[in-house]
DNA sequence: CCGAATCCGCAGTGATACTG
DNA sequence: CAGTATCACTGCGGATTCGG
């Protein structure tokens, strides 16, 4: 069943066989985010097909790179969850991702954002050296999305839904479009967001995950593919 | 030619869009070393079809990320190469390299190690921190292969072949297996290795390039624990 | 020799329906 | 909720062929 190998005995080789079969990748920056369960993956995954979905999981759990838990009490079912290796995976997501932001041209019509998107776009956007010596708490509102993101110590705590703490800052996007994180960055930097809290915090946050060098509009990949 | 995309507005899934199909960052890979022919390029990647490196040639030239150059006067035909788009990759694809290089497990029967492989892991082994205020240049024999590598400055030069100036160490391998990185990492630990030059540089190698670090999860800085 | 294009069988994928 | 089952489709693997 397993895809045949590449034929080579190298890293980078044994890395594409493990996870580099279509959606893998994407399955795991979902459980990067917090560990999920299989109907919460098809939701952040849209379009695929759902035995997909399940062979995935499957051959991910028998690499090691995820492992299957029985659900807690509260909601009964199956949770999906990195293992150590697969949170291993956390820089190469991070650099491949930092890696295509900035080839993101215009979003085309289909394309959604997901809060698992927008939380890794936060990541990957962290800057830790601007942020040391820092200690702050932001919550991102944008529709139905809500995303938090703290510092503390140059480290980063960032996940899906409100802080645990109080925010310092709250930051309300009210965006026309896609609230995709360069436009959310775009309209910060406009002053085109409700703010409540410590305002001087907008500027910090900017500095932080401010997108230094990343996502010019209109520099064109190519066509990444007009579907259907 | 309809290149499905993910629907998803998001770095990674553009990043995989682009280089996330089979093959295409093994051909990034042999390009990183240096720019290579049709021809080298099917013989770096043992099993690909000519059709489908052609294919994969072509899709990468559109999005940007490699080029077409007509080679220069002594060899006529065509050269591809990265362009500043693909040398952008490099650190994806050390960081990926890296994790899957800490689940390499023995060598397959039908794997195999061309050169390209070992550069990539001498680049992605290779610890600046270790290497500081260092200046020193190796050179590695193993079989029919042949690796430089040259630190200067914290910076590293490698590639095929002898290294340009006359190396400080050159270390002959007389393997069994396959001269594959860990391997030879191996071989060198155990004193299993001819030196001809600064007999002392040995351990420096060992030391810069040693995979000391190998497999450390759960210690990213900028990592957040796993979140329930 | 280099740089592909062409053809074909099949495995991996996509969409939908269905089940414990 | 958490998957299987089915089936059509397309991308891939393998071989051969073809034009500079």
């Amino acid at each position: 069943m397993t895809r045949r190998g590449f034929g080579q005995y190298c890293g980078l080789t044994r890395a594409l066989e493990v996870v580099g079969e279509r959606w893998a990748l994407l399955i795991l920056r979902d459980l990067m985010v917090q560990p999920r369960r299989y109907t919460d993956l098809l939701e952040g995954l849209p379009g695929i097909p759902t035995n997909l979905l399940a062979t995935r999981l499957r051959e991910l759990e028998e690499s090691g790179v995820i492992e299957r838990r029985i659900a807690p009490a509260s909601h009964r079912g199956v949770v999906y969850a990195l293992t150590p290796i697969g949170r291993a995976l956390e820089p190469s997501i991070r650099t491949l991702g930092q890696w295509g932001t900035t080839l993101l041209g215009d979003p085309q019509p289909d394309e959604i954002v997901t809060p698992a998107v927008v939380v890794t776009a936060v990541r990957a956007a962290f800057d830790a050296q601007a942020a040391r010596g820092l200690t702050a708490t932001w919550e991102i509102h944008a529709g139905e999305l809500t995303v938090h993101a703290e510092t503390v110590g140059g480290k980063l705590e960032s996940g899906v839904g409100p802080a645990g703490n109080t925010p310092d800052l709250v930051m309300t996007f009210r965006l026309d479009g896609l609230p995709s994180y360069p436009a959310l960055i775009q309209a910060a930097k406009c002053g085109l967001v409700e703010l409540d809290g410590d305002r001087k915090l907008l500027d910090t946050f900017l500095r932080v995950f401010g997108l230094t060098q990343a996502a010019q509009p209109g520099a064109k990949p190519g066509t990444p593919g007009p579907n259907e």
